[in-house]
This record gives C-alpha cells, sequence and structure tokens, in this order.
DNA sequence: AGCAGAAAGGGAAACGCTTTCTATAATCCC
DNA sequence: GGGATTATAGAAAGCGTTTCCCTTTCTGCT
C-alpha cells in the first residue's frame, strides 16, 4: 500500500479508472492489458479474456492522450469549412464525420467565415492538437498562409487546388461537366440571355465555376454580356442583391445560373418580392443541391455536387495519406463528379411554348 | 551526441520539435522553458527573454496532448447537438466556439440525429477523448443513458432538464414567456382557432413547448381540440406533413404555432402549395428565430430563444464548474429569455378587417 | 562575519500508455 | 534427454509536458 505509485491514487479525476487498475484486477502486467485492448495475438486467450472480465468491472477507458502521445498518432482530424451557417457546409461536415469516426478518427471543426486571420489561427490551433490530418474545404483558400504553416509533410487534402508539396491530395470538382449539362439544358428550352451570378471571385473554386459557365456558354455561341455577370459571396443575402441589380437592367435575362443554391435562394426570394413569376418569367439554377433546395418553391433545378463524394473522397485520401508505410504517396488528384438535378425552377422562357405544358411549375395544389 | 535522447531524434515526425529543443537552443533546462511558456513569475526576465527567442527560432510549439496528460485538463469541450443538418444548431455551433476558444478551449462536436445509440457511443467518445465538459444542447435525451455514463463528478450542462447530480447546470430555457407572448398577439390579432405543431414528444423541450402552448391558450379561455394539436419531429419534412392534416380538417384553424422554424417553415411550403395564403388565410408563428427565418416569404413571426444566450450560458457554466477549486459549484440554472419576433407571417384572420390596413404582407415589391 | 531566508533555476518524477527487450516455461528434434 | 527453438508475459524505457523538490546564489540582518 506504501508502493511509490499505487494505484487509483491521489488526485486524478474521480472514477478515472488507468491500465494499472485492471491489471492489477486481471492479476496481470500492465503490458498484458495493452496487448490485449490492441488485440495483439501473442496473448493467451484465457488471459485475455480475464482481462476484457477486468475491464468491464472497472469499467476502464484508455486515455487517449496517453495514447497520441506515445503513437504520435492523436486519430484526429481536422476539418476546415468555409461558413458552417450555409446549410452545405453541415451536411458535408455530418457526412465526413460519420466516416472518419468509423475509421475510428475524431474530427475538430473550424469554419473561417472567409476570414485569413480567423484561418490562420485555426490552422494553427489545429496543428498544435496535433491532428493526424487536415481537409480544407473551403472552395479558397490564401495559399501561402498553408505553405507558411505546413512546410513539414502533413496529409493535408484540398478542394480544387492546393500547394504542390508531398502529402497533398485534391479533390478535383468537375466544375465543367454539371455547369455544362445546366447551361445546355437553358439553350435547349430555348434561352438565350443567362446571366450568373458568381461566387466570390478572389476565391479559386467561385471562379472555376464561372469560368466553366463562360466556357460552357461559348461552346454554344452563346454572348454574355458583363452586366450579366455579377458577383456575390455565396449567401442568400449576397443572392438577393444581386439578383436585384438584374432586376434593375433594361432587359431581364430568361435565365439565371447561381455559384450556390444559397445564392439561388436569395435569387428567388428576390424574385417573389418583385412579382416575378419563376418559372414563368425566369428560370434559376442552383448549384451544390442541398437538401433545402428540393423544398423551394418551385423546387430549385440545381447542379449537384455530393457531399457524400466529397467526404469519402477526403477521409480517404487523407486516412491513406497518413497510414500509409513512409511509402511516398504521390500527390494524387481525386475527381468528384457533378450532374444537373432537374427540378421546377426552370421552364421555357416567356414568349416560347407555354411552359407548364413541359415542366410542372409545381404552384399547384397537389 | 551519442547522449541517450538527443535531440529532434529518430521517428519523430520531421518538424516537429520539442522542448528539448527549445531548452538546448536557450542553454537552460526544459523546466524553465516550460516555465516560461506558461508565464510562471518566478523565471528571470532576461532567461525568459532568451527563452522566447529561442522558441521564436526552432518555430516550438508546445504539445497539447502531452500537456493533457500530465495536467488532466484537455482543454476541449463536447458539445452535443440534435441534428447539425437543422439551421438552428450551426448558428449555437459557431456561437459556442467562438466563445469556448476565446477561453482557450477546443470543440468536439456530435450530433445525435435523434439516435439513443449514436447518442451513447458520442458521449462515449467524448469521455474517452478526456473532454473537460459537455454540453448536451439536444433539447431531449434519455436521462439514464447520461446517468449510467456520468457517475463520476463530471461537468455537463444541459438544455431544459438533466438528472440531479453535482456538477450538473441546466439552461433553463423560459418557453412560457415567448410562447405567451405569440399566443398573445394571435388571439390580439382576433384569432380563435390557434393550432400547435409540436415536435417529438418523447423528448423534454418539445414537451415543455407544448405545455407553455396550452397554458398559454387556456389562460385566454381559449380551446384547443385535439385535433389541432399534431405533432411532428422539427424537421421541415414534418412541418409539411403536420400541416397537411391540419388543412385536411374540416375547418381549418385561422393560426398556427409551431415547436420550431423548420417545422414552420414546412407549414408555409405546404400552404403555399396548396394555394393557401399566409398570412391572409392563416398565420403562422415559429419558434427559434434561425437566420432563414426573415427570409421567408413572407418573413416567419418566431418566438426569438437566442443562440447567443444559449451559447455564452453553457459556456460559461462549464467553465465555472471545470475551473472551480473543488469548492462544489451547487447545480445552477440559468435562465434563458425568449421573445416574440413580429414579422409579416402573421395578420388578422380572414373575415376581420382587412390585414393589409395593420401588417404589411410584406408580398408588394419594395 | 555569519547565518536566515528569498529568489531562481535544474533534476527528476509523474501522467497513462505502447513497445522493445528480456526472462521464463513449454515444445521440439535428433 | 539435452540443447535449440518457440510461445508468452513481465520489466522498463520512453513519448513531451508539468511540477515538486533541491541546490545554488544572493540579499539583508544582527
Amino acid at each position: 500500500m506504501s508502493s511509490p505509485r499505487n494505484n487509483s491514487s491521489d488526485r486524478r479525476r474521480p472514477g478515472t479508472v488507468s491500465i494499472r487498475d485492471v491489471a492489477q484486477r486481471a492479476g496481470v502486467s500492465i503490458a498484458t492489458v495493452s496487448r490485449t485492448v490492441n488485440r495483439i495475438p501473442t496473448v493467451n486467450p484465457e488471459l485475455a479474456e480475464r482481462v476484457w472480465k477486468a475491464i468491464e468491472e472497472v469499467g476502464y477507458l484508455p486515455n487517449t492522450q496517453a495514447r497520441a502521445l506515445v503513437s504520435g498518432r492523436s486519430h484526429m482530424l481536422g476539418l476546415i469549412v468555409s461558413e458552417i451557417t450555409n446549410p452545405f457546409f453541415p451536411e458535408l461536415i455530418q457526412e465526413f464525420e460519420s466516416l472518419a469516426v468509423a475509421q475510428g478518427y475524431e474530427v475538430l471543426i473550424g469554419s473561417t467565415n472567409y476570414d485569413p486571420v480567423r484561418t490562420e489561427s485555426l490552422l494553427r490551433r489545429l496543428l498544435q492538437r496535433n491532428v493526424d490530418g487536415v481537409a480544407i474545404m473551403t472552395f479558397g483558400i490564401e495559399e501561402d498562409l498553408v505553405q507558411k504553416l505546413v512546410e513539414r509533410e502533413f496529409p493535408l487534402v484540398f478542394v480544387d487546388a492546393g500547394p504542390d508539396l508531398p502529402n497533398i491530395q485534391v479533390l478535383k470538382v468537375d466544375y465543367a461537366e454539371g455547369i455544362r449539362q445546366g447551361v445546355q439544358h437553358l439553350a435547349a428550352l430555348g434561352h438565350r440571355n443567362i446571366a450568373f451570378i458568381s461566387g466570390p471571385l478572389s476565391q479559386r473554386s467561385p471562379n472555376a465555376r464561372r469560368e466553366a459557365f463562360l466556357k460552357s456558354m461559348a461552346e454554344l455561341g452563346l454572348r454574355v454580356p458583363p452586366e450579366h455577370l455579377v458577383e456575390g459571396n455565396h449567401t442568400m443575402e449576397s443572392g438577393i442583391v444581386a439578383m436585384e441589380k438584374l432586376i434593375a437592367l433594361e432587359t431581364l435575362p430568361t435565365a439565371v445560373m447561381c455559384s450556390n443554391d444559397m445564392t439561388a435562394i436569395g435569387a428567388l426570394h428576390a424574385l417573389y418580392r418583385t412579382t416575378h413569376k419563376v418559372p414563368e418569367d425566369i428560370s434559376v439554377v442552383g448549384f451544390d443541391d442541398i437538401h433545402l433546395a428540393q423544398f423551394m418553391l418551385p423546387p430549385l433545378t440545381t447542379v449537384q455536387m455530393s457531399c457524400k463524394d466529397l467526404a469519402s473522397a477526403a477521409v480517404e485520401s487523407l486516412r491513406a495519406c497518413i497510414e500509409a508505410d513512409q511509402s511516398k504517396s504521390q500527390r494524387k488528384e481525386w475527381p468528384i463528379p457533378t450532374r444537373l438535378v432537374v427540378r421546377q425552377s426552370t421552364a421555357f422562357p416567356r414568349g416560347s411554348l407555354p411552359a407548364r405544358v413541359a415542366t410542372a411549375s409545381g404552384r399547384q395544389s397537389a
């Protein structure tokens, strides 16, 4: 009882039981307990059983910090998003988290709110917490900032583009395909005047979306006057403002594509408030396919970018990177497909054939 | 160089620098470095400066795991919410996180999705990660489950009600006040037939909201027939379904209160699809005042429960609990006020004075 | 001058675990 | 049956910190 290191001692939080308590209870050494817990095959099955029983009895939970300290792996992943209040991201977080947990990782979440200062301190905090890897799913980030912080080989996954360092993976979203489908869908309905409300052009991904739009239009020989390209910031409010700008033009475009769904929802609101009817007066297409999109009035036609795909590629690439046995896993790119989901916010432009014939407007009672 | 423990040694992740590297560089012992970092006043200012310089030069970041191991504090807080995809919760998470970070805590987030199994494993994971405290902001949880897991004195904060254990704090949301304001607002407009769409009644908080509604109605001598009380589950989908049930009744109530905003938004959709006009045909009141509420069509009248209040009470109570020097901080209750925010989804019932006179319907162009 | 007490830095233990190394007992082969 | 091999368990060395305790050097007082 006077051993210098007796178990269940001094000032630990009451109820905390350590590996020593289990060892004592089972009458084995702590090494054996550790091996049992980690299912190392060299431990005698009978002994193992005794250990498990002891674990059960004393209610032992291995201390993750201690584990992390000795193994060098924290089994935590960082997840950085742009804005947690944009509904796209909670959906992404949910997927990411459940995949990560299934692989035995915990997730530390951070939202940059588009603020470089916040972003930097966020990343620093994550590094200090010894996360095993970070997914930066912000659709645009100051790269030098990252580069500065992560000179060491550190598992990192970006969306669209990242610095060219070892261990850095990139999820390449195929904006071109989904957006082309959207443009072609509108063109097929007869639209010629299609406007685009972009995200913040200081960032990479919003730019890529806009480029994809312009390219798709060019392919069809459709001109896009500069006043039909308005910049927003991916929030609903900015969608409202942007749409109001378009409404103020002499000639309203007959269709609008938006860089994300929240923008499209804002656009819908602006149109509704000014008694423009969607899709009769103007068609609207979003991007992301968030859950809310199908519940809009009318249900929103949008380009789907599956968070499932995004999340699973992110988790998978990080895991591969982390668990790779020093075999330098080459920087790898993971393609993320996109595709158009046609709902009821798009129809023939006014003046062509009656819209109702071709697409349900969704405004009648069921 | 052949010392058994030379710095920047073997298989640590390249770039990782420990307290020893700093000590060597500054020509002091690791104890001094530690004291410097922790700003213990007994270290000579000149020496401290040398140490800080060395820290800067080698790029030292203290290892949080090691710190946690020895100090017994992980400086992490758990935050459990019902459903991260319900927009109320990201708003709450954001507030909670920024307050926690300001206090030097990191946040581990979990979403139960109303699944007791998930909840249990979630809580277990958090305990295993040695979080210093957990905020269970789920508006309803199986209490025995918690009781079982948290027999030890462990800082925990609940919404509405929790088991009566030491170190357990409760945020008492004053549903009565906000809901009474809502009911009285409707009654003052002339409504007599007011329906209520509740949340899942298996949980505590939805129940409290419903009770508050019934009580407020009773105070005014207003009867609530059973068919005007319909149960949902706080999702938009359930709001749609619930509203459809009300619409199918022989006589539509003239107003509906909802247990949360997502339900109200669902109700709005159901009404819109069946060509009922809000607020002319029927008034709708929500609860929570999520960001989206003001962007509904019409902007939603709702009872505000400030996430700021909720988050700051949660963080503050946990912090107090954690940092209390064993002085048994009595179980404390923290009141959270609620209040009605009148927007444009409520008006005189049809048949009374013209609604437009008294309340802007918000449907005209600005 | 001599000593008490303070100031300040270093040595080393401890936190709870993993893992290597070593010791013992059991098994094998000729 | 004896030496060599193979299973299996324990001892102990860390992992990177904090902190207790001790030593050394001063300062001040009689």
